[in-house]
DNA sequence: ATGAATGCAAAAACTTTGCATGACG
DNA sequence: CGTCATGCAAAGTTTTTGCATTCAT
């Protein structure tokens, strides 16, 4: 269950939209949701919230690092809750299936590699894009 | 040089746009055009190309695989020249710099993780946000 | 009460498409 | 010459914004 006080920690007020928005992103059945999909939930739901909220809020959540927003191929964007750990995602091209996983020698890796070009690494960004096994 | 015979080896006809677009991603300073640069950059030259012109012929380029596609975050898409070898980014969220790389460990990880899922890798995108060490 | 949040509709940003004209082979 | 490619403008998508109204505190 999402807890209000993670809107009022985040400097946001209490609205009906952003509760049932945060709801919708936790308990709907997809991990990935674009914008459409949430405001599509919420109307079925007879939630009346208009989609330039949803966008709103969503861009919101996202700078509060309540949500974490992808951009996988394919024009639009999807959000995710961020359930506290960082993980990459695994893209099934056929099925549009969605598997989330981390790795440990990756993650390393990456540090690495960018400290060797005198960087720091602030974020990353990666997706596989597989195929079921034939 | 971009030799027009790619063009024709891809089953292109070798017109006036789709000679000055390659020419384009190929001698641009950028290593990354979106499709809006590519029709800039043509109207500075003095080409008459139609920006419609530029995203068929990007999208043609992409399925011949002469090009490759990105969608960095950010709403759209860039372009490169497919130079025959793959190769990951990294970009410095400060400047929009734009490095790449390649990572045996890394690849050969992913290959390994993506099968003990039963799929096969059939692309991959791994963007590293970094900034200059401070 | 008062400043922030919402909904609607309009606009913006990016990309695709229909169609008449023009160019390649 | 026939067909494919182009240019223009119009339409599509996805996302953002202006503004009057409503809501949270």
């Amino acid at each position: 269950m999402v807890e209000n006080s993670e809107l009022r920690k985040a400097g946001l007020k209490v609205t009906l939209p952003r509760v049932k928005i945060l709801q919708m992103l936790d308990s709907a059945g997809l991990r990935h949701m674009s914008a459409e999909d949430v405001y599509k939930a919420l109307m079925e739901a007879g939630e009346d919230v208009g989609l330039a909220t949803v966008y709103r809020v969503l861009t919101q959540f996202e700078a509060a690092g309540l949500v974490v927003r992808h951009n996988f191929d394919g024009g639009h964007a999807v959000f995710e809750l961020a359930d506290g750990g960082h993980h990459d995602h695994m893209v099934c091209v056929d099925t549009g299936e969605v598997i989330e996983f981390i790795d440990p020698a990756i993650e390393k890796r990456q540090k690495e590699i960018v400290a060797e070009h005198g960087f720091e690494l602030v974020d990353h960004n990666l997706v596989l894009y597989v195929r079921k096994k034939s």
